[in-house]
DNA sequence: ACCTGAACACCGTTCAAGT
DNA sequence: ACCTGAACACCGTTCAAGT
């Protein structure tokens, strides 16, 4: 009560004229790819004027780590739903990381596009170092050998499948096809 | 002689605006990246006018899906230069792979990057089927099962290995090292 | 602190001409 | 056929103000 009243509610145009860019950001990424999202069109969608955004995010790039943070911060979600679930196995994590990547085909490609370095953007890097820990985990087991060999040739053929789908050479059912349905073993 | 005469030579700026406008292309993606490939820095480079290259692309797309067919008709030389080789094998073949994302990282951004849709260059569609198809050789033996879960097994972890590369999530030499290095069986 | 409006240096793309 | 120059509608980013 003391923290959230109508006051503070009101100090923004938009109560929280960031949380409205990234929205903007994440629904122009889903319309029309990495390219269509613009810093002047993020803010005409928030109702402001085309600079108002640098109060919130000092350039476009930075815009683009936020709303691919976001992405990974989903992506470990997800996978932290199904693990300890019924798909509480490689196997079926490696599913969720496909489906995402189908699901979530934009987001995806600017996530794993190259484009954004993670060393200027603490914050993305640690999202998606976090959700990465969740696959580790579940292949190595949690085991002192973290991101052992086993762990990244799991994550590299996952990865790669999620990928080819994302660029349209193979589709969604021959990943899966790939992948294998079977709990166990892990992935291969 | 007949058609190629001084005259020839000097019925454009450069003999080959195309040509120049090319090699400008894939200078700027080395450079800077896919941002920094442009319509107008490529015709500054060729020294014509900012609008002199509609001439030979339609569109800033149509050079980067020129640049991007360049890329994987380098690709296939490539594997085509180890096959039959001393690495006439689909582990060789993975590592050429791995080395082309390493040496060429922008290049395997823009050709893997899932922005341009090959639907729409009918031409970068074929330089990637054929670079392609020279791994599926070596995997399936070119047999009547091309294509099949190994093939796409084994390209998925050389693909998913040579873009975590390319995201520097892990190193060239990690890579090499989950891949292994023994000439068979192949991949795995 | 947060937002606005004008301004600058870029883009891609189109159009009307020039040779 | 190939190239130029002007023009239009966008950008990202900066700056001087306004509240």
């Amino acid at each position: 009560m003391a923290l959230s009243t109508s006051d503070d509610a009101g100090r923004y145009h938009h109560g929280d004229l960031r949380r409205a860019l990234l929205d903007a950001g994440a629904r122009l990424l889903r319309a029309g790819g990495v390219d269509a999202v613009t810093l002047r069109e993020a803010a005409r969608a928030a109702g402001v004027s085309h600079n108002a955004p640098y109060r919130h995010f000092v350039s476009r790039e930075a815009l683009l780590a936020a709303v691919s943070a976001e992405g990974f911060r989903d992506l470990r979600r997800r996978l932290e739903a199904a693990d300890g679930g019924p798909k509480a196995n490689a196997i079926g994590l490696g599913h969720i990381y496909l489906r995402f990547a189908a699901e979530e085909r934009p987001h995806f490609l600017l996530m794993f596009g190259g484009v954004i370095d993670k060393a200027d953007f603490p914050d993305l890097a640690e999202a998606a170092a976090a959700a990465l820990a969740v696959l580790d985990r579940a292949v190595s087991g949690g085991g002192a050998e973290s991101a052992a060999a086993e762990t990244l040739r799991a994550w590299a053929l996952v990865h790669g499948l999620a990928h080819l789908v994302a660029e349209r050479q193979i589709t969604p059912e021959t990943a899966r096809a790939v992948l294998g349905e079977e709990p166990r073993p892990p992935f291969r």
